[in-house]
DNA sequence: GTTAGCACTCAACCCAAATGAGTGCTAACA
DNA sequence: TGTTAGCACTCATTTGGGTTGAGTGCTAAC
């Protein structure tokens, strides 16, 4: 339906229209700056004078295309317009050498230390784009608990260590005044794992953990609080990481110089949550193409004037991870979709190819 | 020595002085902006006149307490005033019963999720101070291993725990093409157990390591990996986390509002390693003390217009943390240490509280 | 349908004058 | 001798008018 609507857009415009919109979104990218008919007739080779350049702007401008700051001023791509050169005119760029090259060493593709990583990425997408990348922690939908194991620390505390299905490994500090001994710990961790293994959270039977927690009275307290932290582990209720960097990119760019409007966009960056939603938003897992939130679509008041550019990776067989770049609106959006796309594709690999040991994936 | 020095400079200024040298630190705390004689004798009540107080201001000029940004501007305290107030003028400043009692709710000391605290703690001290704030997860100086436990995850992984003497815990992903079942897994934890417990890294024997290798050969590969990530965990050579928040705080200063200065420290804020530095910088652990460091004496040319408040605090009885605020050269450091006092005798009580079971540390 | 020409708009820049908060110095006062 | 009033001077900042230049829309001619 809106894929009907925009090919009507497109139907209203000529082939000459289309490439005035393109070089004006081009320049503006580029530039920052309004821009006129007589400068594009001067920069862009359309064989046409800026007197019939301005009568096609004017047309697009009342398509909603473009608009003007201010009469006298040039014109800048609106909302719209930007839609519509995503959507249709965009070309794929193809990566640089360079930057492939740069990929492959930035990104150390270490497995063993996913915090790492996912630092890593970060950095590296927010390098090749010059604007700021948020990537969220691999997660997935319904996880069922894989492993527990029970560690001694000290009198007091142990630890209850949670591997889950999606081979995330959470650990929970459990604190009881009466901790079996490492012996001990190891025997209720097997039957704790005979319990829970296999079955979702929601399928643990409560009469089975009732059952063990009788037959350890001594320790019913500290079972019942192992349980509670692994459940709540299992259901993700813990803090998903997010991995942020080049933040600071933003403040070059002239639309972010007035200071006050650049506090609003660090404020929504400091709140992890609002990071989340914001990759999140109208999600749909399922879909593996990258996205792209144009201005005001995004329903943050403080980001009107940021659009994102966001995909999901997997990561193993049933884990999603989030990825995203946040510029300004007039940002290069071929470009960005383009690294974007290189570096899930990266990460969508990693797993498969570590585990058929075709690429160092074992340390040696 | 350094003491006698400032003490010889106190010396220098009669009591006069050093109230008009209170009043300009004090004022340009508030402003930011330069003051002059006129304006003093208005503001304070001194029971002088702008006259004599622009004598006063020469001598104190020339002393090197204040200075001028240009002719024809008042003055403004210069890095050696500021040492002075700090190290003498400075009264301590009594926490309102709000902040405490704001303290008190944002700070969940759960020590359950030391990630968590950490993260209220930083933002807890950037809200009060509304400066920017940075914690590092607390780090014993020689960690000593206490627990190793080796978990399935399947065919080819398994999860390494290590426990280490400060009570964290850090997980490590193990590759091999072949891996223990899950009883295996737990003798051969056992055996290194055995081997690891009690020495500190450097003392472990290789022999021992190399007879347990052995005496698996079918594991050898996966044995020896486990090691070396173990070690690795003991010597830190982890990152350390650090936690900042209230970044965007910083840019609402006026001294920041020239956003390319702004850029320049932001970019500081993302790179970890300068972070730990900059709370680092001439530590001294056993030094209780917040520490104070005024404008250029940290030495960082980013950070030439920022002062940082600094202290340790101590977790459970081996570890110590770091945390520290960083603010503009101006900051209001009466405020700042005492929020920062507070703060670091919350934490340094937290566990002994805890373990002492008076504080709720149990949960019930 | 395209283009040249023209009158008009308006943000941005420049420059000169006015403003005002500050200074140092000197001379008079208590 | 220390304090203060007075005065001439400095200089960043503000103000306001004039110019510039990139842009527009409209009209008439090609």
């Amino acid at each position: 339906m809106s894929a009907n609507r925009k090919r009507s857009d497109t139907m209203k415009l000529n082939d000459r229209k289309i490439r005035i919109l393109e070089a004006i979104i081009t320049d503006y990218i580029a530039t920052a700056e309004p821009i006129g008919s007589r400068t594009i007739a001067r920069k862009y080779d359309l064989g046409i004078s800026p007197a019939t350049i301005r009568n096609e702007m004017s047309d697009l401008e009342e398509l909603g295309f473009i608009e003007q700051p201010h009469t006298s001023a040039g014109r800048v791509p609106s909302q719209k317009g930007y839609r519509l050169y995503v959507d249709n005119l965009m070309r794929s760029r193809e990566l640089s050498s360079e930057e492939i090259d740069f990929l492959k060493n930035a990104i150390s593709f270490n497995v063993n230390r996913i915090e790492y990583m996912m630092e890593q990425t970060a950095k590296a997408l927010a390098m090749l784009t010059s604007y700021t990348t948020i990537v969220t922690e691999p997660k997935s939908k319904k996880v069922s608990i894989r492993h527990v194991q029970l560690i001694p620390i000290d009198e007091d505390e142990a630890a209850a260590v949670v591997v889950l299905d999606n081979k995330s490994i959470k650990n929970h500090i459990i604190r009881s005044r009466n901790i079996p001994d490492a012996d001990k710990l190891n025997i209720i961790s097997s039957e704790i794992n005979g319990i829970i293994k296999g079955y979702s959270v929601e399928d643990i039977k409560s009469s089975d953990v009732a059952g063990l927690v009788r037959k350890y009275t001594e320790y019913s307290d500290f079972i019942t609080k192992v349980f509670k932290a692994v459940i709540s582990t299992a259901q993700q209720e813990e803090d998903v990481h997010v991995y942020t960097s080049g933040v600071r990119n933003l403040l070059g760019f002239p639309e972010f110089s007035d200071v006050s409007k650049a506090k609003n966009i660090f404020q929504t960056f400091e709140e992890k949550d609002m990071l989340i939603t914001l990759l999140g938003e109208g999600d749909d897992t399922s879909a593996d193409k990258i996205q792209i939130i144009i201005g005001g679509e995004n329903n943050m008041e403080e980001l009107r004037d940021c659009s994102i550019v966001r995909a999901n990776y997997r990561f193993g067989k049933n884990s999603v991870g989030k990825i995203g770049v946040i510029g300004p609106t007039r940002m290069n959006y071929s470009q960005t979709v383009s690294v974007l796309n290189e570096i899930v594709k990266k990460l969508d690999n990693i797993i498969g190819a570590v585990v058929d040991g075709e690429d160092g994936g074992y340390d040696e």
